[in-house]
DNA sequence: AACTTAATGCATCATTGTTGCATTATCATT
DNA sequence: AATGATAATGCAACAATGATGCATTAAGTT
């Protein structure tokens, strides 16, 4: 997914491939797991805060990035995936977080994992796990 | 739970009874489902911000109370079940949002939801639910 | 009643979220 | 390629929450 991927991604969202735009989303891609907004931030100091802000922001909006809350308030960002679309997210994946090397990764499971609240409506479901990831288990 | 059930829970956890701890515990109680931070801090004037912040703190630690974060961040609280202690805080239940009236509730559910990661250790899971209430439902 | 120590209040700073408005850059149209 | 419409950006400004240091006060113990 290089720089071109992205443009005609934004134009296809009716939004303008901006420079910004584009250097973030290469960015998150190259980042590979969920990224800290911290970290995001950090990378993006030749963009005004507040238009970070309102780029996460539209392109949350246009299902292109989401959000992955983490306790302890933090939010991590993370490319969507094909399913994603202006009108739709599908996020019925699981985040892992490590805590050992505080990564955040979205992880597609095979298995459905069903929840009942008998009474209640149930229209979204997030589950977010934490332990110890593949490579510092290894370590 | 009365406020000498708090005095008493506050003393068995290593916790000066104060009356603002007291006040709080009771107004959660009373509360009853998860409270906004925003509400908690609207009625706990009389207490200095930074101390309704280190008062939440000890609490939590102590296994007194928990936290419920929610997606766009904001906190809920509520007081946890007989089986948290000083040690341990034991929350495999899941925390439902009624997106009509913005209540935030914890629910213990008979099944288990199971999670597997293959490759990762699993330490915690939290589930969060959104949807529309039994009594939202009924209206 | 006196003492010890945790709890509190106040000052202060950091981070993130959020809006308004003037300026600039992107994209479509000539 | 120049022009114009409009979205995107930068800057100022404010709010909410998290977090620490330090002096003062209150709780629990003796
Ligand atoms: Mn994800
Ligand atoms: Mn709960
Ligand atoms: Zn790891
Ligand atoms: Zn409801």
């Amino acid at each position: 997914m290089d720089a071109q991927y992205f443009k005609d991604l934004l134009h296809s969202r009716k939004l303008k491939a901006t420079g910004h735009r584009i250097n973030l989303l290469v960015l998150m891609d190259q980042y590979k797991s969920a990224m800290p907004y911290s970290s995001i931030q950090e990378a993006m100091t030749s963009m005004d805060r507040v238009t970070l802000y309102r780029t996460l922001e539209s392109l949350k909006e246009k299902g292109i990035i989401h959000k992955a809350f983490q306790e302890n308030n933090e939010s991590y960002y993370a490319i969507c995936g094909a399913e994603c679309d202006t009108h739709d997210h599908h996020h019925d994946h699981i985040h892992f977080k490590c805590t050992s090397c505080e990564t955040v990764t979205c992880q597609t499971t095979t298995q459905k994992v069903q929840v009942t609240l008998p009474g209640n409506e149930i229209h979204k479901v997030s589950i977010h796990v934490e332990g110890v990831c593949q490579t510092c288990v290894a370590n």
